[in-house]
Order: structure tokens, then C-alpha cells, then sequence
DNA sequence: CTGCATCACATTGTCGACAATTTAACTGGA
DNA sequence: TCCAGTTAAATTGTCGACAATGTGATGCAG
């Protein structure tokens, strides 16, 4: 509903959706913080109902918690969240490679292909610049989960659970040294669904997720990163 | 946020979210129809307010779907969507099994072996009134997701999830001659939970929910319901 | 008769104000 | 000083009306 399946920001409620959304990923509304209804409407400039209407897909993808008659909080990044986060992403982006490889068509297949070469190549040329990494990562799970052709599996992932994990990436400075190995790894998974082998890519894509989470884990207790 | 895992309906909001869920969920009001703000809000005496609140919630548990400035029907049920659903489900119990035998107590799990009992019992005493089968089940399933201890996957399933699934039992009037086959499964991944068996425990609640799904999609065909 | 543009109607999105509830500050007493 | 009860301020929940958008009917041109 709100993001990599997006069809246009039409309405007020969509726009301060997207801001806020942003500003809650990049840190810029601290986690734990309370979000006063009547401060955000004045800041954007609009009634509180379309706000609220914002503030309600934001409980939806876990980056607020409403109490009712008490408002609503921006949640609070903690090791047991995101381990909670990432056994349901292994599991789930498991799955959906599982029935990649049976659903995906030849094409498919080949035009991520392509496109893990594509980005390859230019990460070479643009040696350390995070956001091509993180955009060329984002962009391969994100067709492999689309690949998967399940409607309730790519809505989760895409939809719901899409931006309390980029905020847990943002916001411990995920930059890491796995730029090299993640391409590798993401060879080897469309490779394995190539072969409509389901099992193997499911496997592969549980260890690269997995490895993914234990190189943030690490970030938790280094220096710069203030809890 | 609206189901086992409940609070108190205190805002009236909450109020008509549950009726018209049920009303959903039992098919009062039809698949596929449209939803008129107008017309509930007068149906149910209140403004459009807390209307769109309930609305709101009934999309993100897939029970209406939104078009922007266009209105919101409720969704309609086809073999595609159900397979689509239990494939989901038969990954995150799974999950859920795992989890369960790695955090449940003790304690926690003896109370479930002890409530199967009190459920075969009287089950035996109230033969085939489908109504206590389906409680027991419900509430098997619940404590077992309960039990792994992470909020992500206890949210999608007892919130996001649980109605769309019953919509689907209920509407093709589930009674089944799984009656007692269940109580087995149910037993078996149990006792796999109790001897810290996860792997066994997931494989026995695939098993056991595709067993399920396989039950349901045969009464898509079957002449007492008209699709 | 068919197809397209126009227009009126119905529905959704948004607004500002009021009611209900929670939070905190304050007062008084132990 | 500390705690409980009360009260005032602020916040959330709800309401009715208006604006913007979508829908269907009507009428005209081809």
C-alpha cells in the first residue's frame, strides 16, 4: 500500500504519509518519541484527519504504537526487535524463493540476471557509495519477492514490513564490508531458482538473510551508535 | 490490535469494527459488494469518523479492499486466494512451532497438553456441534503462537490474519470430517513442542495446516455453496 | 444507432469545532 | 517530605458540513 507497490501519492493523507514515514526511518523523529497529533497537522500544515489516516498505515508497517485515548509512540529499535524481525524475514523471503522458482517465468529470471550484472558494474565504478548498495539489495529481494506471485507474501514483505527493517538498516549505519559477498550470494540464489530448485534457494536466501542480520547485530554495540 | 489479542472495546470505533467484522467474516454482508460510508454510518448511528477508523483496520486484515477515492469492497474468495493464504500460514506456524519449542514453559506447554484433554472430552460428550471444534481448535493454535515469543509473527497471525482465514472455514461451512484426525495432529505437535523437537513440530503443523487447506478446497466444489 | 462530451448526482477526502478521556499540576493533609 | 484527591490543561475521539473526485445519465454529433 505504501511503498515499492505504489501507484501515485494522490491524496494529503498519502504525502504526509510518505514525509513522515521518511522522517521516522531516517531518525529524525527519535524512537520512543511521542507524536502529538496537533504539532504534526501544524508542521504539515493540515486538519488532523487526513493524519490520521496517515498515522494508522504507520502502526500498520510497526514504525508508531497507538494506545488508545494516549496517542501514539515512534517505536524503539532493540536487539530482541530485530531478531524478532529477522527470524520472520528468513522465514518469509524463504518462501517466497521457494515459489519464485516455481512461478517466476524465464524472463523474469533473466532480467534479474541482468540486472545483478547492472549493478555489479556500477558499484564497481562507484566504490563505497552505500545507497547504490542498499538500493541494488532492496531492488533484487524485491523481485524475487514479487517473483513469488503470492499476493498476502508480497504485500507483508513489501508493504508491512518493508520499512521498520530499513529503519533498523538506516539508523545502525549499515554500510558494512558485505558489499562483495552480498552480490555473491544474491548470484547464487537466482542461480538455484534459474534451476527451479526451490529447497536450495530457500536455503540460500535464509543464510544470506541470516548472515545480513548478524552483521547488524554487531553495529548495536559500536560507538557511534547512540541507544 | 482487534482480536485474541484484545484489550477493551472502548472507542466506538472499536465497537463497529467488530460488528462488521462478524458481519463480514459470516457473509451478512456479501463478497465483492460494496462498502457505503453513508449507509454504514447510519446503519450503525454513528459519524464517519470513526467509521473510516474501523475501515481502516478491516484493510489490514485483507477483510475489504481500498481504491483511493473510489470506495472499499469487500474482498471476494477464490481457490487462488486460499491456496495463497495457507501457504503463508503453513510457513509462519511452522515458524511459530520452532519458536515454541525453543520459549515455551514448561508450565506453559502442560497447559496446553492439559486443555487438549478437557477439549477430546468434551468434544465426545457434544458429538459434532462444530461450534466447540472450531473454539478448540482456535484456541490450540493461538497458545501454541502465543508460545514463540515474537510479537511480529503473534500480531500477523492472531491480528492480521485470523479473520481472513475463518471468513474462508466459515463461508464454505466448515464442519468436516476431520473432527477427531485433528485432536491427533494436535497431540503429536504437542508433545514434539514438549521434547524441544522444533524441527519435528514444524514439519507435523505443515503437515497438519495443509491437511486443512486440502479439506477446504474441496468444498469450493461442492453444491451447497454457491460461489 | 453508436460514440463521445457534458452535466448532475453520489461518494470520498478534508476541514474546524466540540465532547470525552487522559495527563499533570496543584492543593491539602498525614 | 510524601502521598492522595481534586482540578485544570492538553490530547484524543467524534461530529456535521464543505470541497474534491469519481460515476452514471443525458444529449448531441457523426
Amino acid at each position: 500500500m505504501q511503498s515499492p507497490t505504489w501507484k501515485d501519492p494522490i491524496t494529503a493523507a498519502d504525502r504526509v504519509l510518505l514525509e513522515i514515514q521518511r522522517a521516522i526511518v531516517e531518525g529524525q523523529i527519535a524512537p520512543g518519541s511521542k507524536i502529538s497529533e496537533p504539532e504534526l497537522a501544524k508542521r504539515f500544515d493540515l486538519s488532523r484527519a487526513p493524519l490520521r489516516e496517515a498515522l494508522a498505515r504507520l502502526e500498520r508497517c510497526h514504525l508508531i504504537e497507538r494506545i488508545p485515548n494516549a496517542g501514539a509512540r515512534v517505536v524503539k529499535l532493540s536487539v530482541a526487535g530485530l531478531v524478532s524481525l529477522y527470524q520472520l524475514r528468513e522465514t518469509l523471503e524463504g518462501l517466497a524463493c521457494r515459489l519464485a522458482a516455481e512461478h517466476m517465468t524465464d524472463a523474469e529470471i533473466a532480467q534479474v540476471q541482468q540486472l545483478l550484472d547492472q549493478h555489479l558494474s556500477t558499484q564497481r565504478v562507484r566504490e563505497g557509495e552505500s545507497y547504490y548498495q542498499e538500493a541494488g539489495d532492496v531492488d533484487f529481494h524485491y523481485r524475487v519477492i514479487l517473483g513469488s506471485k503470492n499476493p498476502y507474501l508480497i504485500n507483508l514483505l513489501c508493504d508491512e514490513l518493508y520499512f521498520i527493517v530499513r529503519m533498523y538498516r538506516v539508523q545502525l549505519g549499515m554500510n558494512g564490508p558485505r558489499v562483495s559477498r552480498a552480490f555473491d550470494e544474491h548470484k547464487a540464489i537466482i542461480n538455484a531458482i534459474a534451476n527451479r530448485d526451490g529447497e536450495l534457494a530457500d536455503l540460500l536466501m535464509r543464510r544470506h538473510i541470516g548472515a545480513s542480520r548478524r552483521n547488524i547485530e554487531t553495529h548495536f554495540k559500536q560507538p557511534h551508535f547512540k541507544q
